[in-house]
DNA sequence: ATAATTCCTTTTGTACTACATATTGATCGG
DNA sequence: CCGATCAATATGTAGTACAAAAGGAATTAT
């Protein structure tokens, strides 16, 4: 199915600044580079390919777009580290995915929030457990609708955070939008979706007093009308 | 710290081309573009931003790299659904991520493991447990080094293709060979790796006998070893 | 002699032109 | 009325030219 567009497509329609591009990650990844090390001129790299400078940039402007490369004026190119989310975010627009996609990261999302319990517990501070717990008791006095959302970023943020993996939380920071986006549609069709029976609080009772088992029961049981949602 | 440089660097070093990018990704924002849609030709464009044609061709081709937009000879360019993993795909090799980013994404997955339960137990069916099965008894008899990286990969692919959730199942595939690597890496300075008390039998027992909570536990179990690695 | 300044060289960044190529749509012929 | 050929058009590629910045070399001053 999708294999053969794999197949078929970069031979008909694969322009010199994709192969371009795809050579040039060839070259990196075969000459071992690491980052600092100098890359070729651009017009070196041109006469090497065959190709016009041209090419060449626009090929090297993904690569730097993807933060492989930096260049500066006249030291040259060097390799470097890409953020690997960085490219994500880019793409991660709820407007322009679609639904199956859309559908896809609101469960892969669900599926983070479940795993996040065992490095919770390998890392967890009674700071954290104190910011959480002030956190909780704003959420008492408001619960109109813009804040609620405010607060269920703060909470599920800071769960994140007591992770300690920057990349596990910027992550899932990535996929908020999405996540709400989806919800929104949801609730439109099927209606206003009920609360969880465990809350934010009795989620902190369990930080305290729990183990890592008790704290994923809790969260299953707290995020249960999302999973309700889903089809089988 | 990294939010500064965010602010900062984007002013001093944004090149023409960052910029019509941004423009650009702003325009197709603002004006609810829907994918199918036509947009402008380059040279229109380039008049409109005030730049060169070759500038804005450098920030179309980081589009068109990552999906955002189809362009066919005469037809002009129309925007697309971009393939989100596919731009994580070009950025995601161990040889150029830094050592804390190949260590979030070690934890990630083991994040990932833990959270698939409850997508497993939804909608795995009598067929997947049949074929884990089969994948199992072919475990037994070859236990070599080569082998078990493929038993591996294909005892917990399949998990992940019981999900039903594409998405979620490329993820984790492209995330498999930095698992290796910082695997490789761990065994290298730390010894051989024990491997976990519960086994693929056992997790695919408790698939046919237990519920979602029991695969959980069985899971932890069976990645313990991993897990016992981390450091707080 | 050392340090600071100035100038020159080099490489990227941007602009412009020209033309090839493919696709669309229209015109022309059967 | 349908099919084929041909022209128009937008992207793809090449090539030239020059501005700007940054590093290094040479020169001057203390």
């Amino acid at each position: 199915m999708n294999d053969l567009k794999k197949d078929i497509q970069p031979v008909s329609t694969a322009t010199m600044a994709d192969m371009v591009e795809s050579r040039l990650r060839e070259y990196l990844k075969r000459k071992s580079f690491v980052p600092g090390d100098a890359l070729p001129k651009e017009q070196e790299l041109a006469d090497a390919l065959g190709v016009s400078r041209n090419v060449v940039r626009e090929a090297l402007s993904r690569l730097r777009m993807l933060g492989m490369i930096d260049t500066r004026k006249k030291r040259g190119m060097i390799l470097a580290q890409p953020d690997i989310l960085g490219s994500l975010e880019r793409v991660l627009d709820p407007l322009i995915l679609g639904k199956n996609t859309l559908q896809d990261i609101f469960e892969l999302r669900l599926v983070l929030e479940m795993g996040l319990a065992d490095l919770i517990y390998l890392r967890k501070t009674p700071a954290d457990i104190a910011q959480l717990e002030t956190i909780v008791a704003q959420e008492v006095n408001k619960q109109q609708k813009p804040f609620r959302v405010e607060h269920e970023i703060a909470f599920h943020g800071k769960l994140y955070q007591m992770t300690g993996n920057d990349t596990y939380m910027r992550f899932q920071k990535m996929l908020l939008p999405v996540f709400e986006y989806v919800l929104d549609y949801e609730i439109k069709t099927n209606g206003q979706a009920e609360v969880g029976k465990v809350t934010h609080h009795d989620l902190v009772e369990t930080l305290k007093t729990g183990n890592a088992e008790d704290f994923r029961k809790g969260m299953k049981e707290h995020l249960k009308p999302h999973f309700d949602r889903l089809k089988a």
